[in-house]
DNA sequence: AGTCCACAGGAAGGGCAGGCGA
DNA sequence: TCGCCTGCCCTTCCTGTGGACT
C-alpha cells in the first residue's frame, strides 16, 4: 500500500474515538474530583473534626510535640481526607518554617512492620543505593536507619497509619510499641503517631503501654447522613458537571443508597461518577436515576469480580467448590466443602490442603465478603461452620474457570461430577 | 451430668523465596 | 557461596466448644 494512500485512508476513516469527543459533554472539569484520592478545599460536615486535629497538631507549630492521636470511623467517613487536609494545610504553614512533616503510609497496601519501616526510612533517602531492601535485613536495623533519618531532618514528624487495625490484627502491637517510645532515643527531632482506623476495638489487642501512650487523644468520626452526603455530592457537582447535566433526583439518590451503606461518602461520589461515565459513553447529556442505579449494579459486579480475579489459586479451587456443591445445597458446612474439594483436586490433579487450612482459607473468603459464614453447633453433629455463598453463582463460575488452573475443571467436569456423588 | 460429634482455632515449626553482607 | 534475615504458606498437634443425645 502506498504511503499517499494510507494517509489518504487515515483522513477519511472515521477514528474510534470520534463518537466520545464529539458529544456532548457532561463534565466540565476534570472527573479526578469525584475520586477519593482528591482531597477538596472544603470538608463539608467535618468542621468539628479538623478544628480538633487542628488544635492538636498545633502544639508542633509551637515548637512542642503534638499527642499522639487514634482517629476512628467507617469506610467513607472523611478520616484520610481530614487528616491529609491539615497535612496540607501545615504544609502552606511550612512555608513559613514551621518545621512539620507529615508522613503517610497505608497500612493496607504496606502491611508487615518490616515494610512499613522500610517505606518509612527511603522517603527520606533519595539514592536508591543507600534505600533499605524490600527484605533481608532484620528489623532492628531498618528501624535503627528510619530512627537516624528522622533525626538528621531536625524536624516535627508527624506518621500518620491509616488502616493501622488491620496492621495490628495482622502483626501485632510490636511496631507500635517501638514508635510509641521513639522519643527517647532521638535528639534532634520529634515524632507525634496519628492511628486512622475502622475498628473501635482494636484497641482491646494493644500492650497497655501502647495503648495508653498512642490514645493520647482519640477522634471518632460517626457516618454521614443522606442530607450530609447530598451536601457533599452537590459541592463536588457543582465543581465537576455542566449546568443541568444531573437530573434533580441523582443527588438524592446517591446520598440515600450511599447513606444505607453505613453514611459512606467515598460510595457516593463513586456512584455519581459511574452513572455519569456510563451516560457520557451512551453519547446523553443528562444523567438520569436509572442510571445511579445501573452503577450500582456495576460498582457491586466490579468489586466481585476483582476480588475473586486476584485470589490465590487454592482460594479459587475452593470457591469453585462451594459453587459446585450450591447447585446442590444453598446452605453448606466446611466438612460439606472440604469433600466436594479434595475431589476437585484429585479430579484435575492437584495436591489438595489438609481442612485446618481449608479453615482459614474460609474465614479469608468471608472477611472479603465473598461468602457469610457463622459458626453453629448442631448438638452431637458437631460443630460446625455454616457457609452462604454471596457472590453470583454462574458469573463467579464463568470467571473461576478462565483461571488457568482451573481451566482444566472445563474437561474433567463430567469425568468430577460422577466422583462427586 | 456425662458423652459425643465435627469441627474451630491457637501454637509451633518446616520449607521456600528473595534479598543482604561477608 | 554461605549464613542470616523476614515474610509467606502450609502442616501437625493439640485443646476448646456448643448443644443434642443418653
Amino acid at each position: 500500500m502506498s504511503e499517499q494512500k494510507v494517509v489518504h485512508e487515515t483522513v477519511a476513516r472515521a477514528n474510534v474515538f470520534d463518537k466520545y469527543i464529539s458529544s456532548e459533554t457532561i463534565f466540565k472539569s476534570n472527573r479526578e474530583m469525584l475520586r477519593p484520592s482528591y482531597i477538596p478545599k472544603i470538608l463539608p460536615h467535618r468542621e468539628r473534626e479538623i478544628d480538633q486535629l487542628a488544635g492538636i497538631v498545633s502544639t508542633g507549630l509551637r515548637g512542642d510535640r503534638p499527642s499522639n492521636v487514634l482517629i476512628f470511623g467507617k469506610t467513607g467517613t472523611g478520616k484520610t481526607a481530614t487528616v491529609k487536609f491539615i497535612a496540607n494545610e501545615a504544609a502552606r504553614v511550612n512555608s513559613a518554617g514551621s518545621g512539620i512533616d507529615f508522613i503517610y503510609v497505608n497500612c493496607c497496601e504496606v502491611d508487615t512492620n518490616y515494610s512499613v519501616l522500610q517505606h518509612m526510612a527511603n522517603k527520606f533517602i533519595e539514592n536508591p543505593e543507600e534505600r533499605a531492601p524490600y527484605n533481608g535485613w532484620s528489623i532492628e536495623r531498618v528501624y535503627s536507619l528510619f530512627k537516624e533519618m528522622v533525626d538528621k531532618q531536625k524536624r516535627l514528624l508527624i506518621v500518620v497509619l491509616d488502616e493501622l487495625d488491620r496492621l495490628v490484627y495482622k502483626t501485632g502491637d510490636d511496631l507500635l510499641y517501638n514508635l510509641s517510645r521513639i522519643n527517647d532515643d532521638l535528639v534532634n527531632s520529634k515524632v507525634s503517631l496519628v492511628g486512622i482506623a475502622n475498628d473501635l476495638k482494636f484497641t482491646d489487642f494493644l500492650d497497655a503501654r501502647v495503648k495508653s501512650r498512642l490514645g493520647e487523644e482519640r477522634i471518632v468520626f460517626s457516618p454521614y447522613d443522606a442530607k450530609e452526603l447530598s451536601d457533599i455530592l452537590k459541592i463536588r457537582a457543582d465543581m465537576v458537571f455542566a449546568q443541568g447535566a444531573l437530573s434533580d433526583d441523582v443527588i438524592p439518590l446517591c446520598a440515600a443508597l450511599a447513606a444505607q451503606e453505613h453514611g459512606d461518602a467515598r460510595r457516593a461520589l463513586e456512584l455519581l461518577r459511574v452513572a455519569a461515565e456510563s451516560a457520557e459513553r451512551e453519547g446523553r447529556s443528562i444523567v438520569s436515576a436509572g442510571d445511579v442505579l445501573q452503577a450500582k449494579n456495576k460498582i457491586e459486579l466490579d468489586t466481585v469480580t476483582e476480588t475473586v480475579k486476584t485470589l490465590p489459586s487454592q482460594s479459587k479451587m475452593l470457591l469453585l467448590s462451594m459453587i459446585i456443591y450450591a447447585e446442590k445445597r444453598r446452605i453448606m458446612t466446611t466438612g460439606d466443602i472440604y469433600g466436594t474439594y479434595r475431589n476437585l483436586c484429585n479430579s484435575i490433579g492437584v495436591q489438595p490442603l489438609t481442612q485446618r487450612r481449608i479453615g482459614d482459607l474460609i474465614s479469608e473468603l468471608d472477611m472479603l465478603g465473598i461468602v457469610r459464614a457463622r459458626v453453629r453447633s448442631f448438638g452431637r453433629g458437631g460443630r460446625t461452620k455454616e457457609i452462604e455463598l454471596s457472590v453470583p453463582l454462574n458469573e463467579t463460575r464463568e470467571l473461576l474457570v478462565d483461571d488457568e488452573l482451573l481451566s482444566s475443571y472445563k474437561n474433567a467436569r463430567a469425568k468430577f461430577q460422577t466422583t462427586l456423588i
